[in-house]
DNA sequence: ATGTTTCTCCCGCAATTGCGGTATAAAGAA
DNA sequence: TTCTTTATACCGCAATTGCGGGAGAAACAT
């Protein structure tokens, strides 16, 4: 088992480097103080993990996640920081980061953490969890307030539709002859008040029927 | 402070209602082995968190989670599951739960989740979070990762079929013949790799191209 | 100066779609 | 039982769309 490869961006690097780096299955490939010549400190130390400071000099925490998921996106990073800052947080994992923790965190919690974003979790606290979590179900559910009394059938086919398939091929996946298809279309149509394929599409996706 | 009321939904409620009951600060109002009667019992009780279980007998629980949310949002539910299975608790995050366990938690994890949820956060394993944060970044980013080379004309057009137009109305709009409309419109399936209005939509929509 | 890209426009033809009918059978409600 | 809804299926016709060409003008790069 290889170790987990980690770059460390703090201000008080050392702190952790040590822990890092005596810690069974674990190396510090590199620990820095600030995010100058970010790309290529990073292409020289190639580390699966980053552990980036929110509160960095020079360049922002948040600023830095952004550059490097843009030229390493296969780098995890796992935010730190000593205030419970909702909204940065909030900006870093819009950034890209996968993670979260606070400073004050334990030594076994911070290697648990680590593990974590390398096996392609996100730990971070509930707070943080639930911001996310919000904006998410607030996306997902614009309410589909209107109700246009589509049957089954109707529905089904609108289900191949908007996958953007023709009627005889929506024939064959709803197990219907290509004329059933087409009469179910025109009723469809009436009920939702479009006239053309394009706009039932439109209206399906934007108002989340089916 | 007023202890904060829970309501339990689980097979072998036993286990964890003495545990709820006997810790300061926290009162068990309810603890059902099934969701008969689901909005009337809660009526009763009143709870400010709801324990549910996802494999419950009868109703699942994502439904029941569902129904609590629509008839009670102001309640916090809590998911509990013995398995780790992703696909099921982020079908109850989308349906409106506010965290996650599993059984496997500490009496103390238990708790403090509880309180967690009920102060507004929303506790779960890094995985589930990973889940949603990977939905959520991809709702968020422009996500222009692929360039299809489209010319402005050609966005242009676009952008009036994803309001679903015909071509001889985007014509007016963009003040083409229709013609010329066509003969984008062909140059665009090509580049998007697509044969039908429909399918060039979806990926416009998806893609967030234009 | 020459080639490339972009935008422009037209023709033709096959396929698909939109819309108007009609019609039968099963299921459910009145 | 009769009426309504849902799902099934077909016909015809007009309109739109998909796809194959060709072709000119302007802008831009080499």
């Amino acid at each position: 088992m290889k170790p987990i490869k980690v770059t460390i961006f703090e201000d008080n690097k050392h702190l952790r480097e040590s822990l890092i780096s005596g810690t069974e299955g674990f190396s510090c490939s590199d620990a820095l103080a600030d995010c100058d010549d970010l790309v290529f400190q990073l292409k020289k130390s190639m580390p699966d993990v980053v552990l980036m400071d929110i509160e960095m000099p020079g360049m922002n925490g948040i600023e830095a996640v952004k550059v490097i998921k843009q030229q390493f996106p296969e780098i995890q990073i796992l935010m730190q920081t000593i205030f419970h800052d909702d909204d940065n947080i909030f900006n870093a994992v819009c950034a890209g980061a996968s993670g979260y923790i606070l400073k004050t965190t334990s030594p076994e919690g911070y290697m648990e953490a680590i593990r974590d974003v390398f096996n392609g979790g996100s730990p971070m606290t509930g707070s943080v969890a639930r911001r996310v979590l919000d904006l998410f179900q607030q996306n997902i559910t614009p309410k589909g307030n209107t109700d246009y009394q589509l049957t089954p059938k109707e529905k089904e086919i609108l289900q191949q539709l908007i996958k953007g398939k023709s009627y005889k091929m929506i024939a064959d996946a709803v197990g219907s002859s290509y004329e059933t298809v087409r009469t179910h279309m025109k009723n469809i149509y009436a009920k939702l008040h479009v006239n053309s394929n394009t706009e039932a599409v439109l209206k399906v996706l934007q108002e989340k029927i089916v």
